[in-house]
DNA sequence: CGAAACATTGACACGCTTCAACAGTGGTGG
DNA sequence: CCACCACTGTTGAAGCGTGTCAATGTTTCG
């Protein structure tokens, strides 16, 4: 709702629409896989608390994150038709997301507001994955892991989450490296160098930013394709 | 056209609508860009002819290729509120590309059989990018061109290029190099590796594919992200 | 013919991974 | 209440994959 408010004015019936998005819940708790590789679905998740997931196995046994899906977030707007999901969608935390049938989500785009916050959700995704390939393409562990913090810290911002100092992160080294495409260990060197640098410290389940603008400096953040939607009116 | 053979039968009304995206036309010459990062744009593109290219920049001058659009593919499809687009879209060699005004795009979706199309073939693109980040984050840089090369042979196929044996490819090694997340010197080595391994030859232009089951095998490569939908009549 | 873009090669440096070991932390059952 | 165990985080040493720098070859095209 926070995500969405820069979309208003919202209409009642707009707001009924958004309501029934969270009508159905399933109660998560850790590490529950809700849709796996090559799993189909006829819903969407909307994300209503909790941190989820989504990531690729290779037959090696390595894995690559695509996305740490945070409450606002909806995953899996996948073709109707498409047998398959590309990725595993699982809880990282315990969790409340809420099924949303394709076929409601595609009815409810008869909302003029609903449907551009729809097309704009999905925009945003697309240029988070964007951003993160040339994270892991083209930048220096370090940059990139600044980086991926900062991206974190601006998304919950989005969302309510003060975030000035410090904020909750539940995600682990192991599971944060597999995002960066990086080994656990090496990671957890540059997480060193990131405390001693006194840019910011993760610790088990918590960050503490210690100099925001340090960081996007070193990272060369550019937080544009984070930005809510301009005002229309 | 033939990309969309699978979601037949097709009515005449879709058929016009169809062409109706086809209706403008802009012909380009190499290294045009139609789109560069934060333009805003009220249209997107079908690639008509000619190979297209997505990518971001760096401040320090490093490249990450995205994609390389080809005839068929369907770019720049974001949010019309949004001010900027994520990525520049150029053309790498002589190029046709229709112009499709948003509207008209979210126009043509009152047709159940275009719209499902539309959303398909979005649904695809994503599934590429994932795949493209699982490549640059979790493959070595031998396996990484291997499952590039067959990616691009495949989607070649599914638009009606006989890539069987060998196929045109104008990606030179620095874009190419751009695309995977490496030096062009490197890959340059690594491509050597692979002609000397009777599996493929990259040369200018040009791409000669040896020993398809063996690049399949060397690069894991699962296709079936890029299949095209189950007839579902 | 000459110039510009592209491709190729070698030597060397460095960032990241690998392997191995150990320390901290929280949860569980005896 | 404590002992134990699983999970997570931390550190060191060594090796390898990829990047960097510099030079040369090759192709294309005006």
């Amino acid at each position: 709702m926070q995500k969405l408010e820069a979309f208003g004015p919202w209409k009642n019936s707009d707001l009924e629409i958004l309501t029934s998005f969270g009508s159905r819940r399933r109660r998560l708790t850790p590490h529950q896989a809700i849709l796996r590789e090559h799993d189909s679905s006829e819903d969407a998740y909307l994300v209503q608390s909790g941190w989820m997931c989504m990531y690729k196995l290779l037959p090696d046994g390595g894995r690559q994150v695509l996305n740490f899906p945070i409450p606002g977030d909806i995953v899996g707007v996948h073709d109707v038709d498409s047998i398959d999901s590309p990725f595993t969608f699982e809880s990282l935390t315990d969790a409340d997301i809420s099924p949303i049938p394709l076929s409601l989500l595609e009815g409810a785009k008869s909302s003029v507001n609903v449907a551009r916050a729809l097309r704009w959700s999905a925009a945003r995704d697309a240029a988070i994955m964007a951003e993160h390939l040339v994270n892991v393409g083209r930048r220096s562990a370090l940059v990139r892991t600044a980086h991926l913090i900062l991206e974190t810290a601006l998304r919950l911002r989005h969302i309510g989450v003060d975030v000035s100092h410090e904020f909750d992160c539940p995600v682990n080294q192991s599971w944060m490296a597999d995002a960066l495409g990086l080994t656990a260990i090496h990671l957890n060197r540059v997480l060193r160098e990131l405390r001693e640098a006194e840019l910011v410290t993760v610790r088990t389940g918590h960050i503490t930013i210690h100099d925001f603008d340090g960081l996007k400096e070193l990272a060369v953040f550019e937080p544009e394709y984070l930005a809510p939607p301009k005002r229309s009116s």
